[in-house]
DNA sequence: TCAAGAGTTGAAGATGTTTGCAAGTCATGT
DNA sequence: ACATGACTTGCAAACATCTTCAACTCTTGA
């Protein structure tokens, strides 16, 4: 009864598909951070930070452990980094062209 | 450009976070298609193939073109089948053993 | 011109996700 | 034992996405 490849794939991508959380992956991918340090570098609250790392965590992209005061995370799978660097060759593609001002005239649809 | 690299690469995943997309993007590199050969393939509403579709066209992802009575669709970038191939070795490896301990270990996953 | 097939769009209810607050746990220092 | 810093959790309001229906456009063939 396990779940169709095609919709594991889309629950993956959507885990990843949170400004925070890429965020959390970028500074891990770097190096271990405690909460503390993560809190330092992303303009987020407390609480929240911490409902971002426990969906990283149920997913597996990262594992946690206390080391005395403090709690560290860390990547879980290497692999993840590959797939950030090809996301950032992609993207750097397909630059989001926010506003066109000799496009032809549609309607705004905005998200 | 207005929008920060972390947020643009977020909603970037975010497009793909769905099983319908994943299957037309999938369907898509490896050959063109049409809407009803789409249909075909993917167990959905037609409007609902539309909406999807649409989705993918904001993004550029995909690209469609009239030819005579049907669209056909293709992929934009092709760097995004490098995408989806990263994304099918990490999920082997991270295989979501969510929490069902009486899960089946490592199961084949067919698609 | 009309009918039919192929697709798209708008709208709205159903479903999910995000966020912040209040309250809680855990470990260390006093 | 108590206070404090470092995190986590439960929860509900705010917000976003998904799905479907009905209505609409385009193109081809009769």
């Amino acid at each position: 009864m396990s779940v169709p490849l095609y919709q594991a794939k889309a629950e993956f991508f959507r885990t990843l598909g949170h400004p925070a959380r890429i965020r959390i992956l970028e500074l891990l991918s770097e190096r271990d951070h405690a909460v503390h340090e993560l809190l330092a570098q992303i303009t987020i609250e407390p609480s929240n930070l911490s409902q971002q790392l426990a969906v990283l965590r149920r997913t597996s992209l990262v594992v946690a452990r206390r080391e005395g005061g403090e709690v560290r995370y860390s990547i879980a799978a290497p692999e993840v980094r590959d797939l950030l660097i090809s996301a950032r060759r992609i993207l750097a593609d397909l630059v989001h062209v926010d506003e066109d001002p000799t496009a032809a005239p549609s309607p705004k649809t905005a998200r």
